[in-house]
RNA sequence: CGCGGGGUAGAGCAGUUGGCAGCUCGGGAGGCCCAUAACCUCCAGGUCGUCGGUUCGAGUCCGACCCCCGCAA
């Protein structure tokens, strides 16, 4: 076993915005020396679908590195490179493509994950998300070892983070990314000495989140102010919440709380900007996009457009 | 050639069958009031994205281009 002074080759695996500053802490850690990353192939992406390259890419071409950006890693196509990279460990950060057991299973002490929240719960692919839909007081960001099932296997190291109940999901996940690059490369390194033991999670209190999609954006309004709030926190900036106005989507990027009552969905002024009565309380729009425009405040929506029927 | 909306005053919008360019905010001046972010009066400010075409006349019709944005990926 090596020792903890020496230098380990690890092998970065990732794609977005989350892992970059992860990979920057493993980057800027004398302990680890790079020996590859894999990260999405470039994708069409926009109205003109010009190729687009991952966070990651763009990160490690600062570093001179060349990713690998393989289809699939299940078709084996990479497997020789991989091999030859002779990797310590690997590190999976936000890759959102499955990677098979062998690959895993390369690296003399396997593949660790970084999920942003307090394993075992919140499992699966919108953990920041879910922390804020169901309002909880806390959440945080969890490095744990891959096995063979989604999110579950054992845990090197935990952080928590308090939530304030008032952050985006933009936010949040920002936040706990720079909370996970403080604590990663020290895990690491304590697990492959042999100082931290992983720990296996309690499976029985596991629970799991759902991939969001823009059809989670809809905004009923007859729901309460509160739920609708937290809502609006987690989807932004995507996949963004809407409401249709006049057969038009009119996307909310910020709403505020009152205490009012009267009749859901309606809209009223409140002090020169556009409200929105709920089914408890009623939210302020402070910011929002009517289809096919830039995004204005709710003070400029009921300047040209006027209240809503 | 993925579908679609839009570029008009500092901001957000309207502009009907081509015929003097408007609305709500904001800005300036004055007034009312114990006072006000409230109210009243008046004022300033626009090469209508760019280039070309049709026309007596184009924000409006035609063509090309530039820029912004929604959906879908």
């Amino acid at each position: 076993m090596k020792t903890s002074n020496e230098t380990q080759n690890i092998l970065l695996i990732g794609t977005s915005d989350f892992a970059v500053p992860i990979f920057e802490s493993i980057a800027n850690d004398q302990r680890f020396y790079i020996v590859g990353v894999i990260t999405q192939p470039d994708k069409p992406a926009g109205r003109k679908k010009e190729l687009k390259e991952s966070p990651v890419k763009e990160w490690s071409k600062t570093k001179s590195i060349l990713p690998l950006q393989p289809e699939s890693l299940k078709d084996g196509s990479i497997d020789e490179q991989v091999k030859k990279m002779n990797a310590d460990v690997a590190l999976v950060v936000a890759y959102g493509k499955l990677i098979p057991d062998d690959l895993l299973n390369m690296p003399k002490f396997g593949t660790a994950n970084v999920h942003p929240s307090l394993l075992p719960e919140y499992r699966g692919p919108a953990p920041i998300q879910y922390a804020i839909l169901k309002g909880n007081h806390k959440t945080g960001t969890s490095v744990m070892l891959i096995d063979e099932q989604m999110d579950h296997g054992p845990l090197l190291t935990q952080m928590e983070y308090k939530l304030s109940g008032n952050e985006t999901y933009q936010e949040l996940s920002d936040t706990l990314s720079r909370l996970s690059a403080n604590i990663v490369p020290e895990a690491l390194s304590l697990y492959i000495n042999g100082t931290l033991k992983p720990v296996e999670q309690n499976h029985n209190k596991a629970t799991f989140t759902k991939m969001i999609t823009s059809n989670d954006g809809s905004l009923f309004w007859e729901k309460d102010a509160v739920s609708l709030g937290r809502r609006i926190r987690a989807l932004n900036p995507e996949p963004g919440t809407y409401c249709m106005i006049d057969g038009k989507r009119l996307k909310i990027k910020h709403a505020r709380n009152i205490g009012r009552d009267g009749k859901p969905g309606e809209y009223f002024e409140h002090e020169g900007s556009l409200a929105v009565q709920c089914g408890g309380d009623a939210l302020v729009l402070d910011e929002v996009q009517p289809e096919g425009k830039k995004w204005i405040t709710g003070e400029q929506y009921l300047n040209g457009y006027g209240l809503p029927k």
